[in-house]
DNA sequence: CCGCTGTAGTGGTCCGACCACCTGGCTGGC
DNA sequence: GCCAGCCAGGTGGTCGGACCACTACAGCGG
């Protein structure tokens, strides 16, 4: 391979690699805006002078990260680059952890889950609380696991996108994910936790109606705290 | 909307896609622990009968989510699924969010950077203590942007280590990457906030220092809410 | 016994072909 | 003139095979 006689530095690593950064520099410089449309795979991959696989890979790369989205039969996009796009692979995190990691990521949760339920009950509309509500009800409306634990991951999230936070939201909905919820709470509700969790949830309700932030900061920690303390102990024990 | 009524799974997505979730479930099955060496790709490939080029890149995902580790001309194997696996690629939220974003992740790091600071101050050893000391010092010394903020980082890495969650100090890392904070801190520190820098660093030692949790969860709260605010102003006007 | 070397096997890269899908223009009827 | 439907071109998705770069380890020679 030639390279431009005067770079003293032509490859640091893989071919792949470079690519990724390639393309992540074009983005971060604003070369390329959230939105635009890349152009060819195969016409990428000439410009970078690689082949379409090393590109395909490149491109797979970035499309895990949350960076870009290929669109078969259409071409590939960046993304919005929302703290939505850039987290939503967060939640392998929570998928693949365990013992003493879970524990850890349910710790993170309550520090950002109480600030988050405190910011929410000063900032929280109408229109949000009602909705908010409406999980509540229908949580409570019926027994069939998988129905709570929608209303349930439903009823958090819309509170800490009543935070303001989306980048928050974003983290607590990984921190949350369907099969790492499963996983915790299988055993968790099995040992009729219902009740209290119908409880909790019916505290941090009352503190966003009442506008009193302390007062859902310490709902939301100790709901989250109840979680932790059951998960410590089944590993301690 | 509907689907899955006549098939019970015939073909979810692509194939590369389907290659990622098997993979992952073997992981989170159990079926290959950390640490764990893979078939070959071409035996990977066989075994889900698609090509080496569709499992490559499946491979590739995984190993930008961290689950995966390929080493050249050895093989591929299962990272340790530590915190920081799974989080190394944390970084690029904070390196390509922009505007309002920014700010939203600043406020994420100064309530996780302020609770983990609290926890150093009472959890904190002598010899880690001695190490964020060292770190103080050299920051002071030295008047080279470079090395400041390579020790500031360190300075903070330093202390949430010393809380004890690793989960949380690699999401800080993240949050607080070379690149992000290069960006950030050239404009804050142009305006000469060496000298605020250097005093509230001195803040946060002491409230560790003196074993005091409320106060390092104060000083540490001021510290990122200075460029919190800072940045804030600057999209503001 | 140690160190060097050769080699088999691994991931890394490249090529070229074909398939599946989307898009937009064109055709044809109304 | 307008719109539904068809159709061709272009796009990402998949495949198979070949070769390169690197690692690990067995075997040789000192």
């Amino acid at each position: 391979m030639n390279e431009t006689e005067t770079e003293p530095a032509p490859q640091r690593g893989t071919v792949t690699q470079r690519a990724i950064e390639r393309i992540k520099a074009m983005i971060a410089e604003g070369l390329l805006e959230p939105g635009a449309r890349l152009p060819t795979e195969r016409e990428l991959a000439a410009q970078l002078g690689i082949s379409r696989s090393s590109m395909r890979e490149a491109i797979r790369a970035l499309t895990v990260m949350g960076v870009l989205e290929a669109r078969h039969g259409s071409g590939i996009y960046v993304t919005q680059l929302q703290a939505g796009d850039l987290l939503e692979n967060f939640g392998v995190v929570a998928d693949l952890s365990r013992g003493p990691r879970l524990v850890e990521l349910l710790e993170v949760r309550r520090i950002l889950e109480s600030t988050a339920t405190a910011l929410a009950a000063a900032r929280i509309t109408p229109e949000q609380l009602a909705e908010v509500e409406r999980h509540l009800a229908a949580m409570n409306a019926t027994d069939d696991p998988e129905e709570i634990l929608a209303h349930d991951l439903a009823f958090h999230r819309e509170i800490a996108l009543a935070a303001g936070n989306e980048t928050m939201a974003a983290i607590l909905e990984g921190l949350s994910s369907r099969t790492f919820r499963a996983r915790v709470w299988r055993g968790y509700q099995e040992e009729g936790a219902f009740a209290r969790t119908r409880r909790e949830h019916a505290a941090i309700h009352r503190a966003l109606a009442a506008r009193d932030p302390e007062a859902a900061r310490a709902a939301a920690a100790a709901h989250v705290g109840e979680v932790e303390e059951w998960l410590r102990a089944q590993l301690g024990g």
